[in-house]
DNA sequence: CACTATCCATACCGGCCAGTATTGATTCTC
DNA sequence: GAGAATCAATACTGGCCGGTATGGATAGTG
């Protein structure tokens, strides 16, 4: 069992810790291997202190969707709208984000695995897809592109944002080495860059 | 507990029977939901009768992953190269089985989100990817594109793909209805054909 | 008909887990 | 320093599961 999430010993814990520590065992190990006897074993601590802070196990994923929600969509959208004027540049930190943080793509394709079986996950997924998805096409809208073919680029850019997390994390033998897959990512957005005359007609509709 | 595996009364089970089964419910319900009580019960028998066809459930998962793997990728991507000659035309079924095939989908998400966790499945869709992004790659070095470029572009439609069929079934209100989705499918396809100049250099190295 | 191989039911064990109840130890507050 | 609020340990229950052991039913075979 990791360590990982130990506090500082002798520490007394509150909600956020075990959220966080969630967080972390989730990223790890995916939803269905989170239960409270270990998460409390990774804290230092027993069952006993859980139920003190959560009513039971659902209470805490509730809290831990919420705050992930909240950290790695809201608050990033929001940075990246106010901290960025170019609609291009902001379409890059996203790409590069992903790449980097690997808590985040874990994260991230943990939950929606998840979201498959569980109706409550299953809502807050779509949501953020939805925000994520808008976040884009405002982008793309910026960039020149007519509201309908904005939003299409926008679902076939996150389509694609999501596949190379499946793919870099499942196959990274099959992505190649960080320089091609930064290449790879390079080319797509290029791709999906470009406005051709496809993009213009049907608009009136 | 859904009966939908059920067989017709009074026959006998053999080892195909419980591999099928399995797959259904790892479509319905993920890799982790999949127990062999239940799938006893879905199948109108008791654990008695799977410890006779498989000596225990790792067993029973092992032979899942080569099924799928066989009949999935394999004669498929066989399949594709032996009836359809046009490398065009090859590449659309893909897309257009991954919108029809809803078990296909489900059950392609559910093992790839359990090979996160577990080794002998990440080796599988590991091989799985590669395979089929080799299927890509060919089709697009038929369609005239240099190696590596070829590589890349396949590299960015399987990707596309696997986030489709994400999208498709976690915020199937981003993608919008099926004639929406055609056409998201139809303009990303029709951006990943075109060959620029940026395919053509650098080929030498 | 007897015999054997195939297939399945039943009963049981140990292990892990969610959740409850209760008690014990700190820390805060007055 | 007394009392209350906060945090945690311990012990327990019931449930589900993987795996084993064993005996019973059915179907093929001579």
């Amino acid at each position: 069992m990791a360590r990982s999430n130990q506090q500082s010993p002798g520490r007394r814990l509150e909600r956020r810790d075990w959220e966080r520590a969630a967080l972390a065992t989730i990223a790890e190990e995916g939803v269905a291997a989170l239960s409270i006897p270990k998460l409390a074993a990774s804290l230092g601590v027993t069952k006993g202190s859980f139920y003190w802070h959560f009513d039971s196990l659902d209470a805490l994923l509730a809290a831990v969707l919420e705050r992930w929600e909240r950290s790695y969509t809201d608050r990033r959208i929001e940075r990246f709208e106010t901290e960025i004027s170019s609609p291009a540049e902001r379409l890059k930190p996203w790409s590069a984000e992903a790449e980097a943080d690997h808590e985040a793509q874990a994260l991230y394709l943990e939950i929606s695995a998840a979201a498959a079986t569980r109706a409550d996950f299953a809502r807050t997924v779509a949501r953020v897809i939805e925000k994520r998805t808008e976040f884009l096409t405002r982008a793309y809208r910026e960039l020149g592109f007519p509201p309908r073919a904005a939003r299409r680029r926008a679902v076939i850019a996150y389509a694609g944002y999501v596949g190379m997390l499946h793919l870099a994390r499942l196959a990274p033998k099959t992505v190649g080495p960080p320089r091609e897959r930064a290449a790879t990512v390079r080319e797509a957005m290029g791709l999906l860059g470009g406005i051709t005359e496809s993009d213009l007609e049907g608009e009136a509709k």
